[in-house]
DNA sequence: TGGTATAACATGGGAAAACATGGGAATCAA
DNA sequence: TTGATTCCCATGTTTTCCCATGTTATACCA
């Protein structure tokens, strides 16, 4: 058994007629070797779809339990945002998930989507829209971290 | 199991046509003996490959996992970055990966790649642009602390 | 010390398995 | 019945696995 689960890496995969995709086969490995699932929904701040186990929402609606003066009213919001829009995408035995029209909708997707890892969670885009995106944040971090444009030994 | 582990020397492999490397024997222990696995990603301010141990990653995703921040903007593109580029990088019982070509583009690497390990984490280069960069570094150190120049007597 | 046996390693190639993806049949709901 | 959803089979491609070989490094013994 593995001891850390990651989302990782960017992966191009079609949705077919019927707007099935296949769930990248390392985020697949995830899923069954936590016995957890597969939950997604709109993202609040992109126009994409988010994923992340299932596990994670639990532990965020337990964060949320336990601390409630300790957090901010928008979060508390943004956190039913979530948990109203999130529903679970099981995979059939070919490793494919059946994606929603809403959640298609959102992030402009129609006959192909970009799987992106983000650790604990991971997006899917419009391939076109990941593109100017990735772009987008690449200068935005080397203008934060400007020491990474030049010698950037150490990180 | 031993208490450190590090990365270290500087190795020179073939590339085969398939896109295959035998990773340096030592960093094959290092996994084995961490029971971790290798992850690669682009150098964001070199052309060359970077790699580590998976539980580095893990440990970056846990401290955004508690940081009590699920909606922070500038994590979301920081993990993007991060994760979106990486991706685990098991060898067979051979002891080879196969690097993406994404992975080999960004460093200009064909048929050969040269390991140079850097602790916790290693590179891997192209041989004639390691060789440039190793002798950008050289110079840059002793303009930095021109008294290495004197005492700095090396094998 | 020198020389040889042994083990570890890098590397080539081919076989087998995993994967993404298209399509059809079975199932269910309105 | 119509439309949608689930399940399963088929296919081409990519990736992984395993065997074979030559080379290098290490251990051992005289």
């Amino acid at each position: 058994m593995r001891k850390t689960f990651l989302f990782m890496d960017t992966v191009l995969n079609k949705v077919d007629a019927k707007g099935r995709v296949s769930l990248p086969a390392d985020y697949r490995a995830i899923v069954k070797e936590t016995g957890s699932e597969i939950v997604c929904y709109r993202s609040l701040s992109s126009p994409c779809i988010e994923g992340c186990l299932e596990d994670l929402l639990d532990k965020l609606a337990t964060q949320m339990e336990d601390s409630l003066d300790f957090f901010s009213a928008t979060q508390d919001d943004l956190t039913n945002l979530v948990f109203g829009d999130a529903k679970r995408y099981p995979f059939d035995s070919t490793g494919r998930v059946m994606l929603s029209e809403k959640l298609l909708k959102h992030a402009q997707i129609t006959d192909s989507a970009v799987f992106v890892g983000k650790g604990r969670k991971f997006q899917i885009w419009n391939p076109e829209n990941w593109e100017k995106e990735e772009k987008r944040i690449r200068e935005q971090v080397l203008k934060v971290r400007p020491s990474l444009k030049e010698a950037g030994r150490e990180s």
